[in-house]
DNA sequence: GGCTGGCACTCGTACGCACCGAGTGCCAGA
DNA sequence: TCTGGCACTCGGTGCGTACGAGTGCCAGCC
């Protein structure tokens, strides 16, 4: 086990990396801290620390950084999370207050996460897994051409084109519209196909075909949008990379794009508390050089969606997994109050 | 006036910039291209042109790269617009036929013309201005609270909430609804104030109001909606920008994530035809060093929105003039058929 | 008059080399 | 267990030199 006093010097070394950018010694070390020893002392403890892997030199005869390992300590044990500064609590919440709907609060929450944290944003778009349904309309286009709207109590509307096997009359049109949503009105999506499976069946032979078209419509809406949208922001905060910027931006560019590699990124985040990854934790390739702070937000207790930062692995974590909550807090209470 | 020589040496050193990305010197002209002539006549004729400030020495005892205005008179009177083997149409072809909603084609067309010309794309949404209503749909939520629906010629589809001043009947909805289609279903978007200007004195004093507020809603729609919004892909192409990327890649980032100046940076281009601006004819400073090739698309015969791509200005002009020109048209044909 | 070969000149880049200094590991002593 | 001292390592920097691509100019040729 690692004694305290090495454990204040992995928090040092932490500290000083992430704001200088630049490998630290152990004289620096002494200077800028009050740590109460020596830096002979202090170089046994990086030579202990450096054996179990929590730092590195670049090459010898230069200070030491933090490891992936290092960080992963430093997170789990070492700092705690930076509340946010009253001023700041106070922009985020007119900011957000701002917005008229769901897509502006999105957009607006993308915009300020990257700017408070001077990282990549990332926001996945509230999901309809655990929505409940709002409110279903059949609109009839043309005699045999149909429209389904959907709308979720988080405020987001979905619409699908429906071709009829046959023409529809005006009476089935209102009947199925009334029946399905004295159904499903209320109901949570993971329980929609239940409740409308035996629906077909109480219709006339003529108008079967279409009732189960129009279904099977809507639950592939269901499935399908669960596939999550996101947004991200603040990529030109990826130039703040560091000097070694030009080699490790393509890879995360590229990742970034990849919406599939996004949002398994956030889904991996546990459910409910803030999740970090820092460097090789994260599957994908492209993204070892860097950290994800990620955290569900929702309009209830519950989370519906996630949101979060990427950064170079030298990040300032109190900092940002600060911003990253209190971002979400205030999301999920615009997204009560709506 | 410069003489069809020295125009072939300029050709010349475009395309080998464009190629190597080293200033281009007399010697490796004459060798890589069938001048005709000496090194030294190449010489004269290369002080001519930088006299004339199409070309530039980075310092002296370099060779000469183009400059802005350098590119400017390749493009109007050297090259031509490159047309796509028959393989990358079809690649185009099937790619886009695969989408499935207006989202997906216009998802689609951004990752593919980002693919195609190796660098970031942009592409606006169909603008409702010069669309026609399509159907407009009315429901109701909650006896004082009804939601727009607005299905516009291009698929595209717009709701808003409306809380009205008084409760409002089934019948008086309905009719109100059926009023609305009858007048403006197939209408320009532009026309639509004025159709419905009449509308509120022919229903009864106590639903004027909500009808007032939904009509106002509905024009507000479409004047919120001219606001056009515009999808970004392969950033990532940045990277290839070339030795000096990193200086130059932050601000063009920057300017990439303000789709204020993306819209007016599409919006200057002409409506027909192609539009090509080099480097300082961008009026947005982040952008004096990329060119954008922007040309407008629509399912007829007038443009409904337009594409584009940013790139470095040392760009390949013909092939990404015709990458752009293939993918506009096919969209085109998508929108006209849908 | 325009093109060409020759020639001196410029200047950015690469390379070698010495120096500096931050930082280390180790050890003897408190 | 901590500390001060000391020799050592090695990356970064600055300087001088050599190299070579590329130029501008000029005299001569077609």
């Amino acid at each position: 086990m690692l004694s305290e006093r090495r454990l204040e010097v992995l928090r040092a070394i932490v500290q000083d990396y992430v704001g200088t950018e630049e490998p630290v010694g152990s004289k620096a070390l002494t200077e800028r801290h009050q740590l109460g020893v020596s830096p002979a002392t202090v170089r046994n403890d990086m030579a202990v620390l450096e054996e179990e892997g929590f730092i590195a030199q670049p090459h010898t005869s230069a200070g030491r950084i933090p490891t992936d390992k290092g960080y992963r300590l430093f997170v789990d044990r070492l700092a705690g999370v930076k509340p946010l500064s009253s001023p700041e609590r106070r922009a985020i919440q007119n900011f957000l207050d701002g917005a008229v709907d769901l897509d502006d609060v999105v957009g607006r929450t993308v915009r300020l996460l990257a700017q408070l944290t001077r990282q990549v944003a990332v926001v996945q778009y509230p999901s309809l897994t655990r929505s409940t349904v709002r409110h279903v309309e059949l609109l009839s286009l043309a005699p045999a051409r149909l429209m389904l709207v959907l709308i979720t109590d988080t405020g987001r509307v979905e619409q699908r084109m429906i071709d009829c096997p046959a023409p529809f009359g005006e009476a089935s049109l209102a009947d199925l519209r009334a029946r399905l949503n004295s159904r499903i009105v209320g109901c949570r999506f993971a329980d929609v196909p239940r409740l409308v499976r035996e629906l077909p069946e109480s219709f006339d032979s003529e108008d079967r075909g279409t009732v189960s078209t129009v279904l099977s419509t809507l639950l592939e809406t269901l499935v399908e949008e669960t596939e999550e949208r996101l947004i991200i922001g603040g990529t030109s905060n990826l130039t703040r990379f560091g000097h070694d910027f030009p080699v490790m931006i393509r890879p995360v560019l590229e990742a970034l794009e990849e919406q599939v590699v996004l949002l398994k990124l956030l889904g991996e985040a546990t459910d409910s508390g803030m999740t970090v990854r820092i460097g090789h934790e994260n599957a994908h390739e492209g993204l070892n050089s860097t950290s994800v702070v990620a955290v569900g937000y929702g309009s209830g207790d519950e989370a519906v969606a996630k949101l979060g930062v990427v950064g170079p692995t030298r990040m300032d974590y109190p900092g940002t997994m600060g911003a990253v909550r209190a971002v979400a807090r205030y999301v999920g209470q615009i997204l009560a109050e709506s």
